[in-house]
DNA sequence: GACGAACCTTTGACATTTCAAATATCTGCT
DNA sequence: AGCAGATATTTGAAATGTCAAAGGTTCGTC
């Protein structure tokens, strides 16, 4: 049967006319893409088999441990790259899950602060550790050096992708 | 003001406890996490403020048209990882938009087979050349060997990912 | 030729996603 | 004071995303 496991094939076949003598950096982006989107895959399946939570819970959930006073909705809006609409429903649900609480500040009464409860707190160290286990299994066959390596250079692509948005042209 | 360019520390303030000192593994991860998450939606941007498509649609109609006897759904589930049931409204929308038609074959009738109309092969090919140029202007300032390279080096992180999904363990 | 297992797609309930428009609130200037 | 403009969040419409369950069809076998 043509049965293979098209597991690896996947989106890197886009475009590049069939002959695959595709422009470099068209390659490059759909292996990122792929790559990202299948390690994505396998998170989300775990935190939601053994957490019951979702990916983007859990990235907001990462920016308010880490500020035990809170964020403001923007803030939040900014580190999670989520839009601002997306992060009112976010904590919304994560709010009435009672993982995370919401207050107005004295000051300004146009914010709204969001921070962990107590048993967000928890939930996210637990869900924090086997997170990162997840991802030192799922690299378990990356010679060391070569992880190091990649996160600098994957540093150039972002700075590069930056530096060439559309929006960035005025600032 | 507390204004800074925000979009350069994002995701990466996840988890890693304030000290910096994660794992290389979660450093990484969170670094192809957010790099890929900025180039998608510049991508989306444009997609949208130039063709008014979306990235799921222009993936879609990317495997359809290197294949021009079409695909089965499943077959397209499978090449765009998107589920099955994301796939029957995807083809379904854009075959109300006249860029894809759905035929069942004679042979077997639980196929639905997806092809592309000759207005969406016209606006494929409009919208691949444009995608393939914004890649290569986002990525214009790193170095043409370093891109090669990452290529090859993102393809050991997908096959280490690859074999470690839980779901891979029987098969 | 009927039955059950396997296969393909759709449906339904939710969560997430984006954008744009609407609400509130604050700030600075007159 | 009072108003225009900047800020902060919410809302609403439409698309995407997941999973699980339900529908049809086909196949192998008895």
């Amino acid at each position: 049967m043509a049965e293979a496991e098209a597991i690896d094939i996947d989106l890197e076949i886009i475009v590049q006319g069939a002959h695959g003598r595709s422009k470099p950096e068209l390659r490059l982006w759909l292996r990122m893409l792929s790559t990202t989107k299948l390690i994505s895959q396998e998170i989300r399946r775990r935190l939601r088999a053994e957490f019951g939570a979702t990916l983007p819970q859990f990235d907001l959930m990462a920016q308010l441990y880490r500020e035990k006073d809170g964020l403001r909705l923007g803030e939040l809006s900014k580190r999670t790259m989520v839009t601002n609409g997306n992060v009112t429903g976010l904590v919304e649900r994560l709010e009435a899950d009672g993982y995370v609480q919401r207050v107005t500040p004295d000051g300004d009464r146009r914010v709204t602060v969001a921070k962990l409860t107590e048993a967000g707190v928890i939930l996210f160290a637990a869900m924090a550790a086997a997170h990162e286990g997840w991802l030192q299994d799922m690299m378990a066959d990356i010679d060391p050096h070569a992880i190091a390596a990649l996160w600098s250079e994957i540093g150039t692509v972002k700075t590069s992708a930056n530096n060439h948005l559309a929006a960035a042209a005025f600032e």
